[in-house]
RNA sequence: GCUGCAGUAGCUCAGGGGUAGAGCACAUCCUUGGUAAGGAUGAGGUCGGGGGUUCAAUUCCCCCCUGCAGCUCCA
């Protein structure tokens, strides 16, 4: 006999060798029912494998939001889908298709090596055959041998030959739909459904290319993404999303409200329209405030430098690919990827006090880096753009405190932009580094010891910081769940041995320092992009490039709006006048489609009365009001950065 | 950079070997209106660029550019 723990912490007894059916159908018939899967000891399993030996087992039924039932749904889903692209495509090889869990959009691909193209177009007949192979609803079973047999059976199959080569352990388990010898079958280490009719809230989203392990110059695959949910609601929710993100895209918002575009004249660039600069203007003039109220002192540097600098400063041994680079004259000149040398260049032209430091250099500098083709997306990954960068000159026992004063300007500044939820990872010494021991014990222990003083959870990423030094990375998270990572906070000790940067301590000696890079936005664009996509469009006030407009009703209102939308300019706010010909049903749509955040109807009964009758974005009838109480409501808003 | 798919009016898209169409947007006129689409008329396109096949190419083929989805990268 063998005890059985359950999750709830009760114990059943069963006889050696029960299986997990056997032991829902014990606990209750629906439970034996809905069952698809057990957890023993945290490893899934199959229902039908027998348990030998006390362990902790916990029975998986269908739900969308238990990740172990998803995991074989999914995992299942796509030997359906296999099955049914083999049926339709003879000749087709199977590579490898395993489930995803951590990704919004895709559930499960198999990457498969086939004779002849697969388009999206094919998708509806891939999945009316997986219709099919459902309906005959075939159990899913196990079939376990040795790796010789396993290899044995696999001749003239490199792929699974070589799954099987790197597989762990002595047993190699197969899975049949249907019967052995007759049915589909793949390599597998499961574990499944019970039977090909468990999988049914399925969908077919995309093609793409991939390669074997990865490697271009391995065999070109066709990799097929779908999704699989336990419930249609699971299923539907996850249309939801999908519509969602599309409608949150911010290429197209950019589009749609005439805030930013991309040509071919300079592909992987922003083109700022108008109003679209007035966003860039905001975000910098806001940073600018907050890092002057932290006390840096702003610089600024050159685009194009020589390229000894470049040299010096390792760039153009590490990023050269990266870089933008010509010659004039029989010189060699290359366009700034990063601001850091230009920095050092102003720092190494003075001399520096103990007294002096730290010094905190901000630069929001425009910086080119040719990201390849494939790589470029809207403003989340551009070949172009500012960053909010800053350079602080410390002595090493001020890093420490330097950090903590930083960790708590980037939670400030996601705060301000309605991020609450920020994730923070610090990455420590590479195999691959450069610096002493000393150095890097010296700048990790002030990371971990900021983290500490702020008392922030943190992911540990060992062996991933930088060759120069250890970092500390924030994610914010937006309304869908989705992490960005935006700033970033670097100790680099390289830079300063490489240009020799020192102070004059109080013995007067020269002093070796240390330099931290950081920036909090990261990028203007990417940073504008996920804002954009986090309030699809409608942004908080204070950042609006139109905050109000003034709709006239009729002609008559004309000269009043006109008047009313300069008196808001004047006040300091944005505000503009539609006067177009149109009645306000039309109005008021577009000022929503613009996702303006107040608009303000005159007609004969305001202008009489001289009261405003103003609707809030989104509905909101926010009634009539004074022009003077709308202004000061207005301007506290603005002034107080308040969020949606 | 690699793979696949795509590029037709400002936007979303239809079409198809015989030099082009819709809706929205835009302009003008009618309407003078009360909180998510009033009506009429009109203007707008070397069908991404280059080459080839053909009597004829926007349509078929090749190359390039750009975009999209992935892969890979992401000091």
């Amino acid at each position: 006999m063998i005890t059985l723990t359950l999750p709830d912490g009760s114990t059943r007894t069963h006889p050696e060798g029960v299986t997990g059916r056997e032991l829902a159908a014990s606990l209750s018939a629906a439970l034996a029912r809905e069952a698809v899967a057990i957890k023993l000891n945290g490893r899934l399993m199959d229902l039908d494998r027998p348990i030998r030996e006390d362990a902790a087992v916990a029975i998986i039924t269908p739900r969308d939001d238990d990740a172990d039932a998803l995991y074989v749904i999914r995992h299942s889903c796509a030997h359906v889908m296999a099955e049914a692209v083999q049926r339709l495509y003879p000749g087709t090889r199977l590579v490898y298709g395993p489930p995803l869990l951590e990704d919004a959009k895709y559930g499960f691909y198999y990457d498969v090596d086939a004779p002849e193209a697969i388009t999206v177009d094919d998708l509806p007949r891939i999945a009316a055959e997986m219709e099919k192979i459902i309906a005959e609803d075939r159990p899913f079973g196990r079939r376990e041998m040795s790796r010789e047999e396993a290899l044995r059976c696999l001749v003239g199959d490199p792929y699974k030959t070589d799954n099987v080569t790197n597989a762990d352990g002595d047993v190699i388990s197969f899975y049949t739909q249907g019967v052995v010898g007759q049915d589909f079958e793949d390599l597998c280490m499961g574990p499944h459904v019970p039977s090909t009719g468990w999988v049914r809230h399925f969908k077919l989203q995309n093609v793409a290319g991939s390669y074997w392990k990865g490697d271009e110059n391995l065999s070109r695959l066709q990799r097929l993404y779908g999704n699989a949910f336990a419930t249609a609601a699971g299923l539907q929710a996850h249309d939801r999303l999908m519509a969602e993100l599309a409608r949150r895209d911010h290429r197209r918002i950019g589009r749609d409200l005439d805030w930013f575009s991309f040509h071919p004249e300079a592909p992987g660039h922003a083109f700022w329209h108008p109003r679209g600069t007035i966003l860039y203007q905001v975000l910098s003039d806001y940073i600018r405030a907050a890092c002057r109220a932290r006390g840096y002192e702003e610089v600024r540097t050159p685009t194009v430098l020589k390229r000894f600098l470049w040299e010096r400063s390792g760039h153009w041994d590490n990023y050269k690919d990266k870089m933008y680079h010509f010659e004039r004259e029989r010189e060699s000149y290359a366009v700034k990827p990063m601001n850091c040398p230009g920095s050092v260049v102003i720092f190494q032209a003075g001399h520096h006090s103990y007294r002096d430091l730290p010094r905190r250099w901000a630069e929001l500098g425009f910086v080119h880096r040719h990201e390849s083709g494939g790589e470029v997306q809207g403003l989340l990954r551009v070949r172009g753009f500012t960053q909010d960068d800053a350079h602080i000159y410390c002595a090493p026992d001020q890093v420490e405190d330097e950090a903590v004063t930083l960790i708590d300007f980037v939670f400030d500044v996601y705060r301000t932009f309605g991020f609450e939820n920020v994730h923070v990872e610090l990455s420590t010494r590479p195999e691959k580094h450069m610096g002493s021991a000393e150095h890097w014990d010296l700048s990790e222990r002030a990371l971990l010891g900021a983290l500490a003083r702020k008392k922030i959870d943190y992911k540990l990423n060992p062996g991933e910081g930088a060759f120069y030094g250890p970092k500390i990375d924030f994610h914010l998270t937006d309304c869908l769940n989705r992490r960005w990572q935006c700033g970033t906070i670097q100790v680099d000790f390289n830079f300063p041995e490489k240009f020799d940067l020192t102070y004059a301590d109080r013995d007067n000696q020269p002093k070796r320092l240390v330099m931290l890079h950081r920036t909090i936005l990261g990028s203007f664009e990417r940073f504008l992009g996920i804002l954009i996509e986090h309030y699809a469009g409608a942004l908080p006030v204070w950042l609006m490039p139109v905050q109000v407009r003034v709709a006239s009703l009729t002609e008559r209102q004309l000269g009043a709006a006109a008047a009313l939308a300069e008196r808001l300019s004047g006040a300091g706010v944005r505000a503009e006048a539609d006067l177009r010909n149109e009645k306000v049903g039309l109005k008021v749509r577009d000022a929503e489609r613009d996702k303006i955040p107040y608009l303000i109807v005159l007609g004969d009964r305001e202008v009489t009365s001289g009261m405003l009758a103003v609707r809030g974005r989104g509905r909101r009838d926010l009634g009539t009001m004074a022009p003077e109480a709308f202004l000061e409501h207005v301007r506290r808003e603005i002034a107080e950065q308040t969020l949606p």
